[in-house]
DNA sequence: GCGCTGACGCGAT
DNA sequence: CATCGCGCCAGCG
């Protein structure tokens, strides 16, 4: 039945919102990593493509950025200013459509680049 | 069925 | 840091 194919398409775009609303306020994360915390490596643009069509306010849509760290959105567009609007509700650093984040982040598990492994003096 | 486009990612220049 | 090219896949005319 083709209808498997269609039915894992669904769940395919089910994990990405569920991926995406596992994003804690304060935190961001790239249309790659939801992707990939979803199942769907690879697939950036099936993420971008399940936010454009989720149809849920209550989804943290704008806590998704580009790998670089800016706003998929072009800079001055109503959804930009939206998204940046957002996150600085949230107490998100952002400067012309770039997240201040730290440097790159190595462990994927920080996909949600949000922690900052800056070496701090007090071991815990 | 084909080609273009798109809320993308990454390496190379 | 900006730009280009390729890969990826789904939607649309």
């Amino acid at each position: 039945m083709a209808a498997a194919s269609a039915r894992e398409e669904n769940d395919s775009a089910r994990r990405i919102l569920a991926a995406v609303r596992a994003i804690p306020p304060g935190q961001v994360a790239g249309y790659g990593e939801v992707a990939r915390r979803a199942g769907l490596p690879g697939r950036a643009r099936l993420a971008a493509r399940g936010l454009a069509g989720d149809g849920d306010p209550a989804l943290p849509w704008h806590r998704v950025l580009r790998a670089d760290g800016r706003i998929a959105f072009p800079e001055g567009a109503p959804e930009w200013r939206e998204q940046c609007r957002r996150l600085r509700a949230e107490g998100v650093h952002v400067e012309r459509g770039r997240v201040k984040r730290d440097r790159s982040v190595e462990d994927l598990d920080a996909a949600v680049w949000g922690p900052p492994p800056r070496k701090s003096r007090s071991a815990g």
